[in-house]
DNA sequence: GCTAGTCAGCTAATCGATTAGCTAAACGTT
DNA sequence: AACGTTTAGCTAATCGATTAGCTGACTAGC
């Protein structure tokens, strides 16, 4: 690949012009202006973004950390994220931790290796894993997105996910169920927490307790809840309904009933958080907790950049109301075995 | 962040032994090593990947653009290059192109600016936009995956497209179906033309022609495809069966046939290219061709480490074989309007 | 005619890691 | 003792872009 110094030497200027002439052109000639603008198209130069990064320290990189990018959720996430860091003149390092906490913190030193100036992070662990992180871990900025304890050391993004459940389960409610499920995510997550909460709340509201038995521990994916699910529905008395904490655990649960030969919402009701483009061609059309996931993309990425322009006040907290899409999947409990 | 630098000083040594140390310590002695490794931690030291590749030319970074993350298929495909690029060393720069011919290239220029030593292209064109491209871009090496025709002047990889679309419309065939229609994807793309042309075969294979008003040209994604099915479906003599050329399209068929209450299969089977998560969840669980998205992910990075390798030999064409999932969304035809 | 001022454009140092090539100490051999 | 050989570790150049600071040409004012 051409250099600087090659279309310098072809346009017969020295290589502190070729840069004025790219980067805004203060006091270039006109004249040479063009022979540089020739020399360049001739050699088919483009700027080496590697060798300027060094001696500038600005990459124009940022990381994007997801526990799983087939989660719905996260594909979004990345979508929205890639087409804002693009228009801000970003690119994105992409990193996928599969829910471990150490190749998450191994993907983090990766993005401080590679200089990005800031990381969006989907923490897939516990507040305490995060606790020798700061604002800046190097130079490099982090703001978490979605699993987002207040605690956490760093800017924070996230749905009120104590609503969105509750929200999910009072509609499940409103049709008279009595009898419901939940599958929630790992324990140790912030956000399954929260959502177990608003579960609760909900039933509380209504003076109902959870049969303990009903109260299913997932991770967030779709082999887990499935077994589970197949498990709970095989209890003598099942419940009625089933609030599922997530688009991947639900996809399990709905595979569960189909093999069960369960009708949806005929015999069970089934709800969850998380809207996703196959909801609505679903059969019964899903009815789901959407969280506006292209709203926290950007607000994520307006406080990394706020941050990476250097402001160090205190971590803050952002979160977004959750949404319901009443569609078919819930209705009067119906015929119980 | 401490530099090299700082480590040399507070080990009291030299960088080259610094450096030394770092890269497989060839001629240092264990004690000043053990020197080296608390510096190295009292400080908190991490090596610049930045200045190492430019120093070396070697960046450790390779390319990944697709058209749409959205897309199930290339959710996986993320998935397992960037699950395969870890292993081997690589960090991903994702480029999302929205089936832009004019993004694409505009990625490609950014992937090759950041110095990504190669690409892992899915193209949203037709052959002609990528004349210009060769084995190498610049010094960045390229690999075309899925819309890649054998015409294209680098490596590529993909379904046999016209193989899989058969598959899944003998299999439709065989229920005794004569009023096929295609949902096909954008005119100009190779994959596109392949899989019509695989529907055109299997129909002549039992005698039978194309009614013109049921082949369907989609642009891949949701919206168009429901639009266009709704249309479809509203002919006073609709198709038995639908063959979806791809999964996003498939979404908007589905939605459209729950829209117009026909039900699958007893009134419309319902077949099409890509399996997903959510395929066998569905009611009725989709009948579909399945793509071997990790033998074909693996083949591009292999390939592309070849090319980074040095490997300059004539493109070469890989195809991979089509797998037919029968599950429950295609049954003999109903009764016709 | 001479000095001061202006500014286009150049020279050279710099970012941080790597490494070719060098120095000097230590050891063995005769 | 003298010399060669080996090897631990250092010095300094290098990758390519940027930019502080300099040079020298030209203009203006006295």
């Amino acid at each position: 690949m051409a250099t600087m110094k090659d279309v310098a030497k072809a346009a017969g200027v020295s290589t502190a012009t070729v840069s004025a002439t790219l980067s805004g052109a203060c006091f270039v000639s006109p004249e040479l202006q063009a022979r540089v603008a020739t020399a360049i198209d001739a050699l088919g130069y483009q700027r080496n973004s590697v060798a300027s990064g060094l001696k500038l320290g600005r990459t124009s990189l940022i990381g994007l950390v997801v526990s799983d990018v087939t989660n719905p959720f996260f594909t979004e996430l990345v979508q929205s994220v890639q087409d804002l860091a693009r228009s801000r003149g970003y690119s994105v390092l992409l990193g996928i931790s599969d829910h471990s906490v150490e190749r998450e913190a191994e993907l983090l030193r990766l993005m401080r290796s590679h200089q990005a100036e800031g990381t969006i992070l989907c923490p897939a662990g516990a507040v305490e894993d995060y606790s020798s992180l700061r604002l800046n871990f190097g130079r490099m900025k982090v703001v978490a997105v979605d699993n987002a304890s207040p605690e956490l050391p760093f800017d924070t993004i996230a749905l009120e996910n104590d609503k969105a459940a509750k929200l999910a389960v009072q509609h499940i409610l409103s049709f008279g169920h009595r009898r419901l499920a939940i599958m929630s995510g790992p324990a140790h997550q912030f956000v399954s927490q929260r959502r177990l909460d608003g579960f609760l709340a909900a039933l509380k509201e209504k003076n109902l307790k959870a049969d303990p038995a009903f109260i299913r521990r997932g991770d967030f994916r779709i082999e887990d809840a499935h077994r589970s699910c197949a498990e709970l529905i095989a209890r003598p008395k099942r419940p009625t309904a089933i609030f599922v904490a997530n688009n991947l655990m639900l996809i399990g649960v709905m595979r569960a009933l189909a093999e069960a030969r369960l009708s949806v919402p005929g015999q069970v009701s089934v709800a969850s958080i998380d809207d996703f483009p196959w909801s609505s061609a679903f059969h019964p059309a899903l009815t789901v907790v959407r969280q506006p996931i292209a709203l926290m993309a950007t607000a994520a990425l307006d406080c990394l950049l706020r941050r990476m322009e250097g402001d160090e006040s205190a971590p803050t907290r952002q979160t977004f109301e959750p949404e319901l899409i009443v569609r078919h999947s819930c209705a009067k409990p119906g015929a119980e075995r």
